[in-house]
DNA sequence: CCAGTATCCTGCAGGC
DNA sequence: TGCCTGCAGGATACTG
């Protein structure tokens, strides 16, 4: 569930329901997550600092600390967090739980354990490997012109460049597949046979298809996080993922799927070339 | 440097 | 019904 719309979305009902909350508690278990949960080190740097703010970074999510540190956090496949009264039950795989102001808890739940929660010295967010090494914000550039470039010489299919976090960020399985629907481009077709013009519709796509499901989220989500505190899911209006056999909501052909860069690729057969 | 594959982990849908 | 297989919104360490 989490790319950069879903993650922007929590960002940004964390800004409003959590921050200026300052950390009670810290509970939880020290697991093997995408990195080690080190509870030790997250109940020694947050309990009595106070979330002072929210920053996304492609399908990474900041908390500012009020000491100038940072909790970095990744929600993976299956990460949720979630802001809940301390009373209510926690799910199972609940693997960190802060205890805010007012008895809430922000929980951050994650069966496959891809995500992972991490306490960040100030210095260290420039030297981080995994924020170091991401590429452009693709809402934040002017992706016309930027996407064409980091694809410029590349060989391999449009579908896994897209998802490569290195050129840019954010983009996910879902949003690949849309925005290569809404291009008209077949996803195993490389940058190289594609003319400038065709990237710059694809660039197009990519912002039009996050800035919507953006708009959505927050539309959908909003002022659902106090009492029950589950900001999870949301209804995206998606036009392929997860639609093969169906036909194309564009031309009525039968909407094909097959793995490509190991993941589940949708694509029209005829109207994506 | 680049492209492609394997792998971490649990849950669940679908086939038999 | 129960068992088994494959697949799931991600990132990265490999290999060639």
């Amino acid at each position: 569930m989490p790319e950069l719309p879903e993650v922007e979305t929590v960002r940004r009902i964390l800004e409003r329901h959590a921050s200026g909350a300052r950390v009670h508690t810290v509970d939880g278990a020290s697991i093997q997550m995408r990195r080690p949960l080190d509870l030790d080190t997250l109940r020694l740097r947050l309990v009595g600092r106070q979330l002072a703010g929210f920053r996304r970074r492609g399908k990474y999510l900041l908390a500012d600390l009020s000491d100038g540190h940072h909790l970095l956090l990744h929600l993976g496949m299956s990460g949720r967090l979630m802001l809940q009264p301390a009373s209510t039950e926690r799910l199972r795989h609940t693997h960190l739980i802060l205890g805010l102001n007012g008895a809430v808890e922000l929980r951050l739940v994650d069966p496959r354990r891809f995500g992972f929660a991490v306490w960040l010295a100030a210095d260290d967010e420039a030297r981080d490997p995994s924020l170091a090494a991401l590429g452009v914000e693709p809402l934040a550039t002017d992706l016309d012109v930027v996407l064409p470039a980091v694809l410029r010489g590349r060989t391999a299919p449009l579908k896994a460049l897209l998802l490569d976090q290195r050129l840019v960020a954010g983009i996910g399985n879902i949003y690949a597949n849309e925005a290569l629907w809404r291009a008209g481009i077949h996803p195993r077709r490389s940058p190289r046979r594609t003319s400038h013009e065709r990237l710059v519709r694809l660039a197009t796509a990519v912002r039009a298809v996050l800035t919507e499901a953006v708009e959505q989220g927050g539309t959908t989500i909003r002022d659902f996080a106090t009492p029950e505190g589950d900001f999870g899911y949301f209804a995206v209006r998606l036009a392929v993922y997860g639609k093969g056999g169906q036909p194309c909501p564009r031309c009525g052909s039968l909407l094909r799927e097959a793995p490509i860069a190991n993941r589940s690729t949708v694509w029209c057969p005829a109207c994506q070339r």
